[in-house]
DNA sequence: AACGTTTTCGAAAACAGTTTCGAAAACCAT
DNA sequence: ATGGTTTTCGAAACTGTTTTCGAAAACGTT
C-alpha cells in the first residue's frame, strides 16, 4: 500500500541496521541464525526486494540478464521463450529490451547494449541481425548469424542447409525452374539461404539462371514487388522457394491475383515456419527453425560463460526441419 | 572495441568538460553551435549512449516503460507484441522483466515492480493474474481481471461473455448435460468464466449441476485429473466448456484415453486462442481473446496516463470472438 | 580603452539506495 | 579479568549523470 520498501525500512522493521539487512539478504557471514531470520520476517513483512539501480551501481552485479531485440516480431518473441526456458533453472531473471528503432537506424545494438550495460545486466543476449562491433563489460553471446565480430559466441540455425533442403524437395518433387526470392542482401541469414538455393540446384545439375532470382527483402510489401516481377515473366518458374514466410505469403496472393493456382500451377516454400505459417487457408511448406531451442541454447551457452567457463563451442548450429504442408505439389505435367 | 565509454571520455575526446557534453546531449540552452558539433562527432565516434542507470538517478526520467510478466507463456507474449505496437509510435522504449520465479511465489509482481522502480522505468503495465495491492511511483495499467486495487486502470478481454457464448453454442448444437473444467479459483478471470458459464445455463433454462464441474486449475496435469473425474461418471456429459485452451487440449487426452471420440462422443470448447488451438490434429473450437489489442490497448492508456491526462475509462473490456472447429459437433442421437 | 552585457564553460554538488569497511560491542571460555 | 571470536553498527564509498552557479571570455557601446 505505501510507497515501494527500502533496506532502512526493513532495518527499522527488524530493529538491526541496514549493513545488517544487507548481509542477511545476500547470505553474507557474520551475522546470528536469530537476526537472519528476524531480518527475513521484516523483508517477507514489507514485500521488499533490492532496486536493481541501487545494486547495480555499489556491487557490480543484478542477477539479470538482458536481452536485446529489435522488435517483437514472432522470431524474436519465439526466441525470447527460449531464453525464459533456458534460465528457469538457474537463478537469473530476465529483462528483454527492445530500443531506438526511431532515430539513425544504424548501430542501435551497440547504443541499447550501452544503456543497460555499466551494469544493469549480468550478461546479454543480441538478438539482432546485424551486430556491428559491439563490445560491453559483461559477457555476450549472438542469435542468428551476423557480420559482426567473428569471436562472438553465436548460435543460429542452419539457414544454409535448411534452404538446400528446401530447394531439394523442390526438384524431388519434378520442378526444374524454380525461383528464389531472396531477403536482405546486408544479412547474413540471407546469403546463406541464397548459397543453400545454389548448393540444391548445382547438385542436380541444373544451371543457375539469375532471371528466377529477386530480392524480396523479407518483407511483405517488397517480396510482392519481387513476386510480381518473377510470375510476370513469359517463362515463369513452377515453383518458388523464400527466404522467409512473410515473403512466401506474399508470393502466393501475387499468385492467386495472376489467377495460378497454388500449388497446382506454382508451389511455394517458406523459411521461418512462424506460428502462422500452419493456419493459413492455404497450410504453408516451409523450413522450420527451432526458435525456442535458439533461445534456450543461448541462455545456456551465456550461463556457462557468466560461470566463467570456457565454452566447448562458440558457434552452435542448430538444424532446420522441413515441414510439408499444402503449397507444394509436383509440376502440371504440361509444364514440367 | 573497448569499454563502454562514459560521458567523462565524450568530455576528454572533445576537449570539453563532462558538463558541456551532458547539455550538448541533451539539447540544453547555452553551449555554442560549434562545440555542440564537436561534441556529437566525439560521441559518434565513441558510440557513446547514457547510461539508463545513471540518468535515472538524477534525472527522475528514462524514457522506458516496463512491462511486467510471470513468464513468457503464450498470452503474455502477445500481450507483449501488442504492446510493442502500441509503443512504436511513442518515443518510449520497452523493458520487460520477468522475475523471482525462485522464492514465495506470493507477491512477486509488487517485488519486481520494486526492482524496477525508483525509478529505471516511467511507467509500467502488470501483466499478472493476481496484482496484489502494488503501488508505485510511477503510473500503472494492469491487463486482465485481478483481485488488487479497484481503482487501478485496467483492461481485460470479457471472460464472462466468452464464456457464456461458448456455452450459449453448445446448447444450440443440442447439448444439454455441458460439463465445466474451471481455472485457478483464486483468480479472477476464472471466476468470471464460471459465471458465464452459468448464466448461459440460466438462459436455457438448464439447471445448474455441480457433478458436471471440477476445477483444473488452468494447468495440464490438473486439469486432467478434473477429467478424469467428470468422464469417468456413469452420466458423462456430452459436451465439456474448458476455462482455458490448456485445459481442453488436456480434457481431448483423456477423452481419448477413455476411447471416447471426439468430437462425436464428446464436444469441447476451449478459451484463450493460443497460437497452437489451431495446429492441433483436431483443431481446437475455442473463444479468442484479442491479446495483442489487449497489450496495444494497455500501451495506449499507459501513455495517455504519463502525459498527464485522464483516462476516459479506466476499466477498458475488449470483446472475445468464439472461433468454431473441429472438436464440437451435436450431441449422438442416442446420447441426445 | 573602459565598461556593461551576454554568452560559454567548468568545478562541484546532488542523486539514492546499496554494499563494504573498520571499529565497537557483546559474548564466551579460560 | 583477559584474550579471542562473533556479531553488530555507523559512516563512507560507489556509480555516471545532470544541474547549479559562478567565473571567464567574448562582444558591443560609448
Amino acid at each position: 500500500m505505501m510507497a515501494r520498501a527500502t533496506i532502512h525500512d526493513v532495518a527499522a522493521a527488524a530493529g538491526v541496521s541496514v549493513a545488517t539487512v544487507s548481509k542477511a539478504v545476500n547470505g553474507r557471514y557474520g551475522v546470528a541464525p536469530e537476526t537472519t531470520e528476524r531480518v527475513l520476517e521484516a523483508v517477507a513483512a514489507l514485500g521488499y526486494e533490492s532496486s536493481l539501480v541501487a545494486s547495480s551501481m555499489r556491487s557490480r552485479r543484478t542477477g539479470v540478464i538482458g536481452v536485446l531485440v529489435a522488435d517483437f516480431e514472432p522470431f524474436s518473441a519465439e526466441v525470447l521463450k527460449g531464453v525464459a526456458v533456458g534460465l528457469r533453472e538457474s537463478r537469473y531473471d530476465l529483462l528483454a529490451y527492445s530500443g531506438s528503432r526511431h532515430g539513425d537506424g544504424q548501430g542501435w545494438e551497440r547504443r541499447s547494449l550501452s544503456r543497460l550495460s555499466g551494469t544493469l545486466i549480468d550478461g546479454a543476449i543480441m538478438v539482432t541481425p546485424t551486430v556491428v562491433n559491439v563490445s560491453a563489460d559483461v559477457p555476450l553471446v549472438a542469435v542468428d548469424p551476423h557480420t559482426g565480430r567473428a569471436d562472438l559466441p553465436t548460435v543460429e540455425a542452419d539457414s544454409r542447409g535448411g534452404a538446400r533442403e528446401a530447394t531439394a524437395y523442390l526438384i524431388e518433387l519434378g520442378h526444374r525452374r524454380i525461383g528464389f526470392v531472396a531477403g536482405r542482401p546486408d544479412l547474413t541469414s540471407s546469403r546463406l539461404r541464397d548459397a543453400g538455393y545454389r548448393d540444391a540446384l548445382a547438385a542436380a545439375g541444373i544451371g543457375f539462371d539469375p532471371a528466377l532470382v529477386r530480392v524480396g527483402f523479407y518483407e511483405a510489401d517488397t517480396a510482392k514487388d519481387a513476386a510480381r516481377e518473377l510470375l510476370g515473366q513469359r517463362q515463369r518458374p513452377t515453383a518458388v522457394f523464400a527466404a522467409n514466410d512473410l515473403s512466401a505469403i506474399a508470393i502466393i496472393e501475387v499468385a492467386r491475383d495472376l489467377g495460378l493456382e497454388v500449388p497446382r500451377d506454382i508451389s511455394v516454400v517458406g523459411f521461418d515456419d512462424v506460428p502462422e505459417a500452419s493456419r493459413l487457408v492455404l497450410p504453408l511448406t516451409t523450413v522450420r527453425q527451432p526458435m525456442q531451442r535458439i533461445g534456450q541454447t543461448a541462455a545456456t551457452m551465456l550461463t556457462a560463460l557468466m560461470a566463467g567457463e570456457t565454452l566447448s563451442a562458440t558457434h552452435v548450429l542448430l538444424p532446420t526441419k522441413l515441414v510439408r504442408r499444402a503449397t507444394t505439389a509436383p509440376p502440371q505435367p504440361a509444364s514440367a
